[in-house]
DNA sequence: AATTATTTGTCCGTATGTATG
DNA sequence: CCATACATACGGACAAATAAT
């Protein structure tokens, strides 16, 4: 169960990301917030605290606590990051999210290509026998997928990078999980679909890693997400 | 002035980025930080917060607050980022930043250079008109190179993209800020120096996108970061 | 399985600090 | 310089969760 300061953070904080409250907004003071809410002060400060951390508010003595414009939020924040995601008015996002997206995979899977160690090479190696085997089953080559993401992922041995590309992925997630029941189309609107010609497209970096070929790699992931791309924008526009 | 709380989260959320307090381990109990560091207990326990925020910690009754690991840290804090780039027993951590950012800088310019309207178009126009006038003058190269990039960077039109590079940047020179004295080799060091051929480097760039050339402002930014990165490895290897 | 001990979570009365008008 | 309005800070009390016994 989370504590009544975290649900006040998720409840403001998804208002604000939301547009409900807008940049520059006053927000009520801490002893009106507490009685609204049935919360002691103390519960206010703390979530007034945790919101200023993620850059969405700032507290000022006698002027009160003010909504923070877009550019100080904290977008890398995986709660940030879903309500943009779920937010209909916001349908940028989610291509916004996939161009960055395609700035950093093509950047792992070189990595992974030119630094990966033998043990990245094993699991990659075996991710990719896992999703060979998935072909035509749609739920374990979901799992499949990510699995072989991941190990590539893990194999640029950069922190930054695989923190980076996990909340994205994570939030991607959360999102899809969330859309696709609305959708008519789920074949199509997932990561990709589980067939021969997806595997395919796969087996290229694949190789490419093994081979470290790390231009080819970094091409082949490229083309992976720009189809994504494709398809977002056609159910988007 | 910070508050006592903002305060503590500086002088507790450095310790743990810099591995005085490791993953797994407990901190004091919010009572005995209170009377170490002569602050009420309200004080420790918003402090918590906004570290718990950060996801450098978590706190559960009874065990106590725990350091979290470094999967769970939020990268995209300016102060996380800072200490890292500081830590001198974590040099990997500015080459991870540079190989993020071969990955985001050259996607912000082939963007600017397929989505960029008429006025981000001019003001690409004005900064490079200033960065060829700041040729041989190292503080108005500085600048003028910022703000260069700074202009291909708001035409990508992509807020998340534009918040995450600003970030990475600000760091960035934060970090130059203090290295730069510490090093002989200044002119190498910085991002590019203020020559002729650099110049020529940066125009290279200017012209793609002028010219909507999405493929080669792309593989142009990145020729230029990739020769920061090969500067970076000789600095620290 | 029940009890206890420990630590965070919550509440609130009070006092101080600070920017605004 | 004073009054006002807000956040900030203090600390005593109790509630809730959970590890240890």
């Amino acid at each position: 169960m989370k504590s009544r300061s975290e649900q006040l953070i998720l409840e403001l904080g998804k208002r604000i990301v939301l547009g409900e409250y807008i940049p520059g907004e006053i927000l009520p003071k801490v002893e009106d917030l507490s009685e609204e809410y049935y919360v002691s002060r103390t519960v206010v400060r703390e979530a007034y605290k945790g919101l200023s951390t993620l850059g969405l508010v700032r507290s000022n003595q006698r002027s009160g606590t003010v909504v923070l414009p877009r550019s100080e939020w904290q977008w890398w924040n995986i709660e940030i990051m879903t309500w943009l995601l779920e937010d209909p008015n916001n349908k940028d996002f989610i291509l916004h999210l996939t161009e960055v997206r395609m700035g950093l995979e093509p950047i792992a899977a070189a990595l992974a290509a030119s630094k990966g160690t033998e043990q990245d090479r094993i699991n990659i190696k075996e991710a990719f026998q896992k999703l060979e085997q998935s072909v035509g089953d749609e739920k374990a080559w979901i799992k499949a997928d990510y699995d072989f993401h991941e190990s590539i992922l893990k194999a640029s041995n950069n922190d930054l990078l695989i923190g980076t590309i996990r909340i994205m992925r994570k939030a991607l997630t959360v999102s899809r999980e969330k859309t696709l029941p609305l959708t008519n189309d789920n074949q199509e609107f997932s990561y990709d679909s589980p067939t021969k010609a997806a595997l395919e497209k796969h087996r290229m970096i694949y190789e490419a890693i093994m081979s470290r070929d790390e231009e080819t790699a970094k091409q082949k992931m490229m083309e992976l997400i720009l189809r994504v791309r494709t398809i977002l924008q056609k159910i988007f526009n």
